[in-house]
DNA sequence: TCTAACTGCTTGCAAATCGCAACTGGTTTC
DNA sequence: GAAACCAGTTGCGATTTGCAAGCAGTTAGA
């Protein structure tokens, strides 16, 4: 990551942080996965990232403020992640990608209805994930009504058992 | 470019294609520089793409669909490069990344404003846009009412002017 | 208490990609 | 006829990637 800025234009700015083929997949298995600590990053990734990668990549997310670190009360070696405000706004962005990626490429049944749901839920869908990742993540109060990540996780556990089948 | 999938989910097939540092770039310039030749879209690169990137970045985009390349009947040598469909549908993604650059790092001023109208204008403004695009790159009737294209580039020499008084 | 599994990384290395600069063969303009 | 312009290509050093192995310490279970 060069420090220096290619250029001012905010589309620009924005892939400086996100251009790469895994920041996003970091971030978007700790906003769906709700996947906190490295070990859990490493093992359960769908793509496989290598941990020399995934140790850079939560470096730079740290150091450019969309995550934080902090050590995990329940064991010593133990360092929790958390997204910081500006992942949490990613949201409309992981839909609208889902979106993309299920309407122009062929996606997996399983891995495509997290991406249906946010579609079909729309932009109050979105705010109401983001309310609740910033319970999770940031300490805000616990938002009333049922889970966002509940209802996604649920919907995938579903589909998976159903094609299994 | 691998040719395997490293998995079926959605996000990550956009990722795939779109997750690295200048295809969004170059898209961005078709989309909303109008640039459609190779010189013209390397000559006024903000960021300054080298010409093999862009090569390669075209041809990339060519092979999955995102862009289509055609003669250029005014010039033996000229290739017209344009917007196919998926691409058009980026444009909702290219809002929300231009509002979060907007938000979270330092755009310049002249630059931000395409961003900030394209956030003011919301779903309602992107149609809009997207069926401008329609008619600019694939050929559809020219739709009624004021060029969103046009007003996104009048404002942004507007304040480009002015920036520089 | 011993041991095996687990913790967040780091290291070494080969392969791929990037970025820069120069260059190519052809076309068009003046 | 010369200069500018056209879409790229080529060569090369520097950086980044991906893979495998390893590390110092911690914890859980027998």
């Amino acid at each position: 990551m060069p420090d220096h800025h290619r250029s001012g234009c905010p589309i620009n700015l924005a892939l400086e942080i996100l251009g790469d083929r895994w920041s996003l997949i970091v971030l978007r298995d700790m906003t769906f996965g709700n996947r906190r600590h490295f070990r859990d990053l490493l093992n359960h990734s769908l793509e496989g990232i290598a941990s020399n990668i995934l140790a850079d990549r939560l470096k730079r997310l740290l150091s450019e403020g969309l995550i934080t670190k902090a050590d995990d009360p329940s064991h010593k070696q133990k360092a929790i992640y958390s997204l910081a405000e500006p992942a949490i706004q990613l949201i409309p962005i992981f839909a609208h990608l889902g979106a993309w990626g299920l309407r122009h490429r062929a996606a997996t049944e399983d891995l495509a209805i997290r991406a249906q749901i946010l579609q079909d839920g729309g932009p109050k869908l979105w705010a109401r994930f983001m309310d609740e990742l910033r319970h999770l993540h940031l300490g805000a109060p616990k938002p009333k009504g049922k889970s966002v990540l509940a209802e996604l996780t649920e919907a995938y556990e579903a589909v998976k058992a159903q094609t299994a089948a």
